[in-house]
Formats: C-alpha cells, sequence, structure tokens
DNA sequence: ATTGAAATATGTTCGTA
DNA sequence: TACGAACATATTTCAAT
C-alpha cells in the first residue's frame, strides 16, 4: 500500500493512493501492441498479430481476456460511415438550460433525437455540448428549431457546424 | 441509368443522377439490423445474427461483402476505455489561429499531440475545435500551456472541460 | 506468462434455386 | 438474393514448462 505524504499538512493520505491504485490498470508494451491493432481492426485474426509481435497466439489471447475482464477494452464496433448514407453535416450545439437542475431531464430528451451522438456536462457558459450529425443544413435547421429548442429548459443553442472532421482517433498507446 | 427531368427546361440530367447514384448508398431493413448488431460488437458471429434475424449465414456474409465494398461499413475498432488507464479528463478546446490560412499547419502539429482525439475546422468565432483527452487538469494545463499555445500561429484558447459525457454513439440506423 | 497441439467455433466459397 | 453443405480459418482450451 502507498501513502502520499502532505508536505505542508504532514498527513498521510492513504485513501488516496488506495483509490488511485485500485482504478489505474497497468498495461505492457506487449498490450499496447496487441491494443494497437486491434483499436485499428477488431477482426484482425489473433495469430497475424502474434506472428508480427512474436508471442504465441495463446498468449495474445490470455492477454486479450485479462485486457477484457480489466476493463481496458470496453467493446469493439463497427464503424459506419455517415456520409454515404447521406448524412453530411456535423456540428457542435452549446445548449443553454434555464435551470442547471434540467440536466438530467434535457439528456433523457436529447437521447431521444437520434441524430445527437455525443452530449457532454460541460464547464462554461454552457449547460451541456452536444454533438449531431445531419442530412444537410436544412435538416440541422429542423433538429434545432423543432426539437431541440423544443426540450423543456432549453433557453438558447449556440451552433458550430464542422465544415471538415480533420482528426478522428482513439487514444493512443 | 436514371435521369432526371427539370420540368422548367425540359433538360434531362443524366450526369446529375448518375452522381447522386454514386454517393448515396441505399440500405434496406435487413442490413440495417445486421450492422446495429455489428455496431455493437464487431465480434458478434455471424450465425448468430443470422439466426435472430431469420436467414442463412451466407445470406449475411453477401450483405457484408456489398456494405463493405460500397463503403457504407469503414472499419472495425477496438474501444479502449481511456478511464481505466487514467486519463480521467476530456475537454473541448476552441482554438482561434491568427491567420485562417495557418490551418493546414496547425492541424499537423495537432496531429502531433497524442491527446487531440478530434479536430474540426468549424463555423463561428474559432478557427478549429478540438477533443482532448488528459490525465487530470493538471495534465489539461501543462497540455495547454506547453502543447497547445505553443503552436504557430495560436493566438488564443478557449477550454471547456467536460465534467460527464452522458450520449455516446453512432449514427442510428 | 508462455508454448504447441487438439478441440471447438466461426468465416467463406460454391453449386443450386 | 437466398440457401445448405463443404471447406478453410480462427478461437479457445489444455497439459506442460
Amino acid at each position: 500500500m502507498i501513502s502520499i505524504l502532505n508536505q505542508t499538512t504532514g498527513i498521510r493520505f492513504k485513501y488516496q493512493a488506495m483509490k488511485i491504485n485500485s482504478l489505474l490498470i497497468e498495461i505492457d508494451g506487449i498490450d499496447k501492441e496487441i491494443l494497437r491493432y486491434l483499436m485499428d481492426d477488431a477482426r484482425k485474426p489473433i495469430l497475424q498479430i502474434a506472428n508480427k509481435i512474436g508471442i504465441s497466439g495463446a498468449a495474445i489471447h490470455q492477454r486479450l481476456k485479462k485486457l477484457e475482464t480489466s476493463g481496458v477494452i470496453s467493446g469493439s464496433k463497427f464503424t459506419v460511415n455517415p456520409k454515404v448514407l447521406g448524412y453530411n453535416t456535423m456540428a457542435f450545439i452549446g445548449v443553454y438550460l434555464d435551470k442547471a437542475s434540467r440536466n438530467s431531464e434535457a439528456v433523457k430528451d436529447l437521447k431521444k433525437i437520434p441524430e445527437v451522438l455525443e452530449c457532454h456536462y460541460t464547464t462554461g457558459n454552457w449547460s451541456v455540448l452536444i454533438k449531431i450529425i445531419c442530412r444537410d443544413n436544412e435538416h440541422l435547421m429542423q433538429l434545432l428549431n423543432t426539437k431541440i429548442q423544443a426540450i423543456e429548459g432549453v433557453s438558447r443553442t449556440e451552433t458550430f457546424i464542422s465544415l471538415d472532421q480533420q482528426i478522428d482517433r482513439q487514444i493512443q498507446l
């Protein structure tokens, strides 16, 4: 067990140290290498990864199981290209709620809008910042006027259209 | 080949129709159902999906191939949980560039910062809006002071810390 | 933690409707 | 498009180190 000494007060925070230990998972270089392959392609065969890294497939399999049970891997997803389906306009919308306490109800309503991809409870002027995908500007306008502004407690919105997403990636290992 | 008749001019726009055809991919209900399963879990066995939907595995396989070659599916990814690795602070940063023409160089520099997950060229006050993942507030501060502000052309930034990501999903089919 | 080999499960192709 | 059966790959387990 690690304890941290506060230099000013002289008090050791053992509780704090324990909390940090229970949350933080350590992964080594081989784990990182395995994950780098699978973060790029979830269906990459274990044996191909094994050959590239130079350990057996069984070892990779065992490490992956550990990474799953420890929660490092939270799942796998097929990624769909919205543009091919006709969704060309991405936008960020800063939403003002007249009472911050309305947040949880507002989020429930936002979840019902399929075009809403992300919702963040943020510091700063807005109550929440949302990311949204629409077919075009007209669709975006309709959403703002008939869905977002219609949510109880929403007083005002500020919209930023993403003309080009220049970076899109996960955490780098 | 489809041609579109302009009622006013009487001219048929074959070229336009072809262009629309090449961009917009139509997918039917079965495709959507297959994708819904795989967007949730890229490693879900085809035969399990086949049983749930009520068609053969070979048919699913054939449809998936079509969805891949048409570009509807852009890949598959293992998703890593940043919190478990000690990355607890997500933030959005609005970046002002003193010249809009600096954008492409600035993006190159931003790509070199591993903590930057997204970068959007947006309408509105900022030149770009970036999404970033950090270990904690101190790490965020260091990044702002030593990496982001150090990029040539960056005049000012506005930071919004995400205290809680309440929605995180792909386009809904 | 790692291995190779065996056992099981899954993906892919192909002839046919 | 869809099917089922045959075939090819991938995964998981296991005994041993």
